[in-house]
DNA sequence: TGTGCTGCATAAGAAAAACGAATACTTAAA
DNA sequence: TTTAAGTATTCGTTTTTCTTATGCAGCACA
C-alpha cells in the first residue's frame, strides 16, 4: 500500500471531498478516486458509502480513517527524525533563485520565516534558469524559483505567483503620459517600437512572442538579453520599450527611471502573465524546515500580483504550469 | 513511500541480506536493492553502510528501522481490524481447488489448520481450472489450488508441490512388470502405446506433449479427458496407458486396480513434474487466517512428492511458475 | 419538468514506475 | 590470485498509475 493514497484518502475524509483532497496532493480528482478505491479493494472494504449524498464514511472507514491518520503522522515524525539526526546543528533552506525574483520580496519572507522557525537559515542564491534545474537535480539546492516551470524530469512545481506584464518605457516616451493618466496602452499600439526583450529559447520570450502575435503586432527587436536587469538598463538607456513583469519594475518606477504601463485589457485576450513557480525533487523528503519555507511563500500568493486564474476543466495542481 | 519498500529494508536488516529478504517478499534481489537505495534517495540519508562487509546499519538506518517495524504492524493491525470488523463471525477460508489435488492431503491440512486457528473453517470446493480463476476474480475464494499456474493478470502464485509424473497402466501391462521389479520405464518405450490423456489446451497436457517431442515418442491418443478421475477410470477399463501425477494415483495403487511405473531417468532431460501452486488475487488484503492457511500448506511442502528444483540463476520465488 | 451545475466514477490512452535478467563490481576466503 | 558470494547497476519490458475526456447522478433553480 502506497502511503501516498493512506494520505489521500485521510484528506478525502477530513475535507469530505474527493477533489479538494486531490487538489491538495496535486493529483487530478480522477487519481483521488481511484487512490480511495484501490485500497478499498484492498482491504476488500467499503470504505466510504457513496449511496447517500453527501457521503458518509462506513464503519470500517471510520476505523480505517482513524488509523491511518496516526500511521502517516508516525511516518512523517520518523522521516523527520532521521533528518534531525542527519543535520543536528539545525536545518537550513537552500533556494536557488533566478535573477529576476524580487530580493525585496524574497528577503521579507526570509524575516519572517525566521522568526517563525528559529534556528533554520535561508541561503538563497540568484542564477540562471538552467543552473537552477541543475542545482535542485545535485542536490545543491532544496528549492528553485522559477518562471515558465516545465514539470518534466523528476521535478514537482508549486504554483506561486503570477506577474502581470507591462511596457516599460522612459519618462519622456510617448506611452508615459498614458501611464500618468492612468491609461493603459492596447497592444495594438506597440507596433512599430523599437522592442528590447528576452533571449530567443527563454520560454518568457515565447510567450511575449506568442501575445503579440495574436495581437497581430510587429515590433523592431533591438537587443535581446537572458535577463532582466539588462533589459532595464537599454531602456532606461533609450534603446526602446520592454515588457516585464511589473514587480520586477518597483525600483526604476520608484527613481522615476523607468515608467510601467499597463496593457489595457481586450475582449479577446487573458492578459500577459508570467507564472513563477516553486520546484523541488520529486519523490524526495523535504525537511520540515523547506516544507514550512513552502508554506510561507505560498500563504500569501493570492493576494499580491495575482491575476485570475483560468479555470481548469478538472481540478488539477498542476495543469496550470504543464502548458 | 510504498509500505512494501519498507517492509522490504526491515527484512533487509532483519536477515542481513537483501537476497534472503527478496526471496521473502518475492521479488528479485535486484527489487530489494532498489527498494532500499529508493527508500535512501527520497530521505536523503545512508541507511546502510556498505563501505564494511558484511554491511552495517548506519545510526539513521538503525533509527528508521525500528520506526519503520512498528508502523508496520501497526498498519499490519489496522488492516486485520478492518477485516474483523467486517467478519465478526470469524474467518472462513474459501478455497477453490482443481479435481485432482488429492483430497486426502488437503483434509489433513484441514484438522491441523482447524486446531491450530481455533473457529476458523474451511471451506473447498473442486471444479475446472478456469473455474477457479473465476472464482477468485469474483471474490468467492481466497485461494486457489492450481497446476501450472499461470502469473498473469492479477494473480500471485505462491508455488506449492511439485508432483513428479508417471506411467500409469492396468497391472496387467507390460510395463507393470517394470514396477514390480523396482525399475523405471525409459520414455522411448512407450512409443506406440494407446494413450488415454488430457484435453489439448490443459497446460498439463502440453507439458506432457513436450516431453514426450524431446524424447520423439510417438503415441496414439485413444482419449481425452479434462480431468484425472476420468483418465484414471478409462486405464482401468484397459484403454491404454497415461502419464498422471504419482501422488494421485494412491487410491488406485492400493487397491491394486493400477500400477504407477516411474520413467527411468534419463541424463538429458528434466524430470516430467506436474507444479501446484497456491494462487490469490493480487493486490488483496489476505485475513490472517488465509495467511495462515498458507503459511501451513507451504511449511512441508519440500518433505513430500518433492522434486528436485531446477536452481535459478538468481533468486525469485515466482520464477518457477512463470513458464 | 427541464436545465445547468457540481462532484464523483469510469474508460482509454499516455506517462511513469517497478520489475527481472543479465552483468559488473566488490570483498572475503581459499 | 582465483573463486565464490552477495550486492549494485543497466537496460528493456511489463505493470501500474495518472490524466484527459466523458458519463452519470443528485441538486438548485427556473
Amino acid at each position: 500500500m502506497h502511503l501516498e493514497s493512506l494520505g489521500i484518502f485521510c484528506d478525502v475524509v477530513r475535507h469530505q471531498s474527493f477533489s479538494r483532497a486531490a487538489t491538495m496532493h496535486s493529483v487530478s480528482q480522477s487519481a483521488a478516486s481511484q487512490a480511495v478505491r484501490q485500497i478499498e479493494q484492498r482491504l476488500g472494504a467499503q470504505l466510504i458509502d457513496r449511496s447517500t449524498r453527501p457521503w458518509r464514511l462506513t464503519p470500517e472507514g471510520k476505523l480505517f480513517f482513524q488509523g491511518c491518520q496516526e500511521i502517516l503522522e508516525r511516518y512523517h515524525e520518523l522521516e523527520d527524525a532521521v533528518q534531525r539526526r542527519q543535520h543536528p546543528s539545525g536545518y537550513t533552506v537552500r533556494v536557488a533563485s533566478i535573477y529576476s525574483v524580487p530580493l525585496h520580496d524574497l528577503s521579507g519572507y526570509v524575516e519572517r520565516f525566521q522568526s517563525l522557525v528559529p534556528g533554520a537559515t535561508v541561503d538563497i542564491a540568484y542564477m540562471h534558469p538552467d543552473q537552477v534545474y541543475e542545482r535542485i537535480l545535485d542536490d545543491q539546492s532544496d528549492l528553485g524559483l522559477i518562471s515558465f516551470a516545465n514539470p518534466g524530469r523528476g521535478f514537482t512545481a508549486i504554483p506561486w505567483k503570477r506577474q502581470t506584464m507591462a511596457v516599460a518605457c522612459p519618462p519622456g516616451h510617448r506611452f508615459a503620459r498614458l501611464a500618468r493618466e492612468q491609461r493603459g496602452v492596447p497592444p495594438e499600439d506597440l507596433a512599430g517600437e523599437s522592442f528590447v526583450t528576452f533571449d530567443r529559447g527563454l520560454p518568457v520570450r515565447r510567450q511575449i512572442d506568442r501575445f503579440l502575435r495574436k495581437h497581430e503586432v510587429d515590433m523592431t527587436v533591438v537587443a535581446e538579453f537572458d535577463n532582466i536587469e539588462n533589459i532595464k538598463q537599454a531602456v532606461e538607456d533609450g534603446a526602446g520599450v520592454a515588457i516585464l513583469p511589473v514587480p520586477t519594475l518597483r525600483q526604476e518606477v520608484r527613481r522615476h527611471a523607468l515608467v510601467t504601463v499597463p496593457f489595457r485589457a481586450s475582449a479577446d485576450g487573458a492578459p500577459l502573465v508570467r507564472p513563477l513557480s516553486i520546484v523541488h525533487r520529486r519523490k524526495r523528503r523535504l525537511n520540515p524546515a523547506v516544507t514550512a519555507f513552502i508554506k510561507l511563500l505560498c500563504a500569501d500568493d493570492e493576494t499580491r500580483d495575482a491575476a485570475p486564474r483560468a479555470p481548469a476543466p478538472q481540478a488539477s495542481a498542476a495543469s496550470e504550469v504543464t502548458r
